[in-house]
RNA sequence: CGGGGUGUAGCUCAGCCUGGUAGAGCGCCCGCUUUGGGUGCGGGAGGACCGCCGGUUCGAAUCCGGCCGCCCCGACCA
């Protein structure tokens, strides 16, 4: 490829509005541009990106035995409707109308799609397990993108599903794909970690996230560094302390005005804000009002109480909902409230203090069990330092990029779709369905992301855009620049891909342009080398120099660059 | 959807407070120069109806109102 009809050109400054390390330098090597918030073009660079990486994915699929198929983008109402999600994904999902009045959806993910395929292809237990996948376009509509490439409203994903006959063999092509995932993410230069995820309220009972740890996330990763235990915040435990049984006097009421929050009752009463009982009054998806207990110094975990309550959104509670509990704002407590109570489990058996639901008024020995009943449950957020759940240790919160993800949904979607096969026994049973999802957009930013220097990108070779970037200069030298057209033939001859800089551009311009677009080996082909029959090789990540005989300059670059 | 910011040339920005008809640097084109780190000199083109609509005013990039785009924080995100 001659840089000089390269289309896109590279920036010396980020526009404005770039933000994380990555977005600024795909912007500025020219690897995409957007059009709209959150929708982008891929320019030739990271074109070639992106289908390296793919390419990557697919060989992983393949070797776990999937099968590459294609969906459509443009996807009918009748099958979302089956599942429920036409009206759940609403805010979410692209949604056209044909000439006719017939509504679609832009592909928001296939699971409806690819089942009600498996209900008419698969019949028989004997065509099971069967996996299959495709890189396809999906819209979704965020209401708010975010870092270039990180959060977008249209990108391609490898989404694959899998289709088998019971649990255990469920659990078996699961983790497959956990594997596949793992060796694919290594292969591409992402040092991804599993961890446990909120499996949301789509069903399903075990899910997995392909994190890849950097300050630019925007998950939280609560990680041991003691044991492996990792998880998303949303799903994340700790090891709980049992406290002793309480010796608290009986209840009694505290003047507290104006004291509405834990900051100002530490302030007032000079007590610790783990004493305190903080009770937050939530409105479940169903309108049901929801009561929730927590020491003063915890923090909700929303995906935890959604789950607990049966999904759908959450919303603190309005002023009709604190009437009819009889809570009064800024000083709820669980004591005579009328409403369902989730008491957290870091609430220990004793003694605090918690809002009397009377204005400017608290009660102090507040005992759980004894003085108020509710539901244990684990609704907190783990904060660091908290002890691993499995070993013990402190953990640490971590922020991650979300590379890929896997569902085991089990009979979830076979029941909601009535997708049936004839089992070895001769009954019909649902198919144990799951899915496994990478964003490749998303994917090529978070390497860009955790490969970088001062002066560029700095591209894993098995994703690189060119293996091999050739600087000819001076240019208008015509010894110089047969020189190094004869060795981009020699290269490109031995399937090594080149980017071949023969613009008629300063020194400064081209190593800049070059430690810019990362490729991993920068060739030189200079008047002061051509002369000698010599040319410089850099290795882009070690900044190692190394100087060839341009006779034997091509043979020695393949072997750099496709190291076999 | 809530909060904050922002919108002037391809990019980075100044001008706005205090109204008088729009600027700089970089980039782009040509020539020479230079050719191992965004080179130098000279010439040149073009380029923003100052996001849009309305209002105030003799006069609006500038003041006022509304809307839109974009960015950030939050909410949301199988």
């Amino acid at each position: 490829m001659r840089q000089s009809t390269l289309f896109g050109r590279t920036l010396r400054d980020a526009p404005a509005d770039a933000q994380t390390p990555g977005h600024k330098l795909m912007l500025r090597a020219a690897i995409a541009r957007p059009l709209a918030a959150g929708i982008y073009t891929w320019l030739p660079i990271g074109f070639r990106v992106a289908k390296k990486v793919e390419q990557i994915i697919r060989e992983e699929m393949n070797g776990i035995g999937a099968q590459e198929m294609e969906l459509p983008v443009i996807t009918p109402a009748e099958y979302w409707k089956e599942t429920g999600r036409w009206d759940t994904l609403e805010p979410v999902a692209f949604r056209i109308k044909d000439h006719s009045g017939h509504d679609f959806m832009v592909s928001y993910t296939h699971e409806e799609l690819v089942m009600h395929h498996g209900r008419s292809e698969l019949l028989s237990y004997r065509q099971l397990p069967v996996a299959v996948y495709h890189f396809q376009s999906k819209g979704r509509d965020e209401a708010r993108p975010r870092a270039g490439l990180l959060r977008v409203r249209e990108f391609v994903m490898k989404d694959g599903y899998s289709f088998d006959a019971d649990l255990a063999g469920l659990d078996k092509t699961y983790w497959a794909h956990h594997g596949a995932y793992a060796r694919a993410f290594a292969r591409m230069g992402l040092d991804a970690l599993s961890v446990e995820s909120d499996t949301g309220n789509m069903g399903g009972d075990v899910a997995h996230e392909f994190q890849v740890l950097t300050d630019v996330g925007e998950d939280r990763i609560v990680l041991c560094p003691g044991c492996r235990y990792s998880a998303n915040m949303e799903k994340a435990v700790r090891r709980a302390a049992a406290g002793a049984a309480s010796t608290a006097p009986a209840m009694e009421p505290v003047s507290t005005p104006g004291a509405s929050s834990i900051e100002d009752l530490v302030r007032t009463l000079g007590i610790e804000a783990g004493g305190l009982l903080k009770t937050m009054l939530i409105r479940a998806a169903g309108g049901e009002v929801v009561a929730v207990v927590l020491p003063g110094d915890r923090e909700l975990n929303e995906a935890k109480l959604r789950k607990l309550v049966g999904g759908g959104e959450l919303a603190f509670a309005n002023e009709a909902d604190f009437a009819k509990v009889r809570g009064i704002a800024g000083f709820v407590g669980p004591v005579g409230l009328g409403a369902r109570i989730v008491v957290d489990v870091s609430v220990a058996e004793r003694g605090y203090v918690a809002g009397a639901n009377r204005k400017d008024t608290h009660t102090r020995n507040v005992v759980p069990g004894r003085d108020f009943a509710g539901e244990r449950a684990d609704v907190h957020d783990v904060k660091p330092g908290d002890e691993c759940p499995s070993c013990g240790k402190p953990l640490e919160i971590r922020r991650g990029v979300e590379v890929g993800n896997i569902f085991k949904f089990g009979p979830y979607y076979a029941d909601k779709m009535g997708a049936t096969f004839l089992a070895e026994d001769g009954t019909r049973k649902p198919f144990m369905f799951a899915s496994y999802g990478i964003g490749v957009s998303r994917a090529v930013q978070t390497i860009i992301e955790t490969n970088f220097d001062d002066a560029g990108i700095v591209w894993p070779a098995a994703v690189a855009p060119f293996d091999v970037h050739v600087v000819a200069m001076p240019v208008k030298d015509a010894e110089v620049r047969t020189a190094a057209e004869t060795l981009v033939a020699d290269l490109e001859g031995r399937g090594v891909e080149v980017l071949y800089d023969d613009r008629d551009e300063s020194a400064g311009v081209k190593f800049a342009d070059a430690d810019l677009i990362g490729c991993p080996l920068r060739v030189t082909v200079s008047k002061r080398n051509v002369g000698a029959g010599k040319v410089e090789v850099r290795r882009r990540k070690s900044g190692e120099v190394l100087m060839l005989d341009a006779a034997a300059a091509a043979a020695e670059l393949a072997l750099l660059a496709k190291p076999s």
